[in-house]
DNA sequence: CCAGACCATATTTTCGAAAATCATATCGTT
DNA sequence: AACGATATGATTTTCGAAAATATGGTCTGG
């Protein structure tokens, strides 16, 4: 799927709206729109060849998961970034992705076996390619969320797992935000196996370990190569 | 502040938008707009006076925080109840809301205590003045929201008090689903003085178990007296 | 030189018409 | 009668003009 070739007008069967949605929500997570970014409908409008109401619509669907900012009367921005809210965010990516993971473990059936390990091989493929940068390859991106997705997938609650993804898409924004000074990328192919195996053999508590790991020392990361751009807003 | 008198077009400072938000919430929050109603422009558009594209944000809004459920090129609805659905939310309640006061309960300081008891005394004035349907009082409701808000709202993490906030809105439609069938409320005064002095004497331990409890056992409550309502979808 | 009022411009917000899409009824064919 | 195609009406979705609001600069009086 050339994804250079002309875009279509829109998705088939979605809504305009919920395709500026989405394709706002990919330029924001991958700080091509920088955060605290003013988003004027003006330049909007020829960005993304849609109508005021018809981009009012996705901007406020995208506050309401906060990765943007409405001001009441005078528009919209790029949700800020900052410190502390970094430190939400992981904080309540741990709370909830630690229930998860135990949650899918007690119930995982074979089809959430066949899940956890056919995503981890796709992910360890994509990385065979191009072990330098895998954060700039898309496909990394694609099948990387696709793995802790389905870590977590036969957890049973479908309220979780949406808050959970809204979680994740504020932490990849900071993981993006930090990718051009990172100084390379800790094993993280290593860490994902790992993940895998506790999972596989219902290790829980193991698991929910590598996990909570995996998850702070991510975010410490970006708090330490994007220091100048957390402190500066 | 008479909510009799004529309604001005809108609030001040806020957009029309984010007013239609704001009172379809209640209303659906209530069940005056019931679970599965579909909610079509035309009558839409009569009842709150708002053209097609404002009103549609609004729509976007709600389905964002799963009130509303938004299907693709037909139209929104209501969204529906189901025991599944009360079961998640009753579940990620406890999940949150007891992580969050444990941690009011270490970082609270004069001002939260103060919240603490003095929202509780509001809503027990409330309380004496019509003991037998305090569901119906929608004082009551503002004052009961207000009391376990407050007790929360020293956890430090505007992240995770949005995310409750929001499973607080679902469960309240719960509550008013099965508040018309319910024999008698339960002596919710008695469980609310003793979560607060729980909280108030630090007994974090403690008033996570009543805070629990009580968040279990009117989920189980609706379950019960709105069974009927919960099958037939 | 500063503070405040005023105007002009830029930007957001709202509206209803028009286009696109879906649901339903009707008809013709097997 | 059953089925599929098609036309018709109902409903949603999108658009750009128009109204409302904010922003920034200029002028005036102290």
């Amino acid at each position: 799927m050339p994804d250079s070739a002309i875009r279509p007008r829109k998705e088939f069967g979605k809504t305009i709206a919920a395709d500026i949605t989405h394709r706002l929500r990919e330029e924001i997570i991958a700080c091509a729109l920088p955060p605290g970014e003013p988003l004027r409908f003006d330049v909007l409008r020829e960005r993304f060849g849609a109508s005021f109401t018809t981009l009012r619509e996705a901007l406020t669907a995208l506050a309401a998961e906060g990765l943007v900012d409405a001001q009441e009367q005078r528009g919209f921005r790029v949700a800020p970034v900052s410190r502390q809210d970094l430190v939400e965010v992981t904080d309540a990516r741990v709370l909830i992705e630690v229930e998860l993971i135990r949650r899918a473990i007690e119930k995982g059936d074979d089809d959430w076996e066949i899940a956890v390990i056919s995503t981890l091989h796709r992910l360890k493929r994509i990385e065979q390619r191009d072990p330098e940068h895998p954060l700039r390859d898309p496909e990394w991106k694609i099948a990387h969320r696709q793995f802790h997705e389905a870590l977590v997938s036969a957890c049973g609650s479908a309220t979780l797992l949406a808050i959970r993804a809204e979680l994740f898409d504020r932490a990849e924004r900071y993981r993006h935000l930090s990718a051009g000074f990172r100084p390379r990328p800790r094993d993280k192919a290593g860490e994902h196996q790992a993940i895998m195996q506790a999972a596989i053999s219902r290790n829980a508590d193991l698991a929910v370990q590598l996990i909570e790991t995996h998850i702070r020392s991510t975010s410490d990361n970006v708090a330490k190569y994007a220091a100048h751009l957390l402190d500066a807003e």
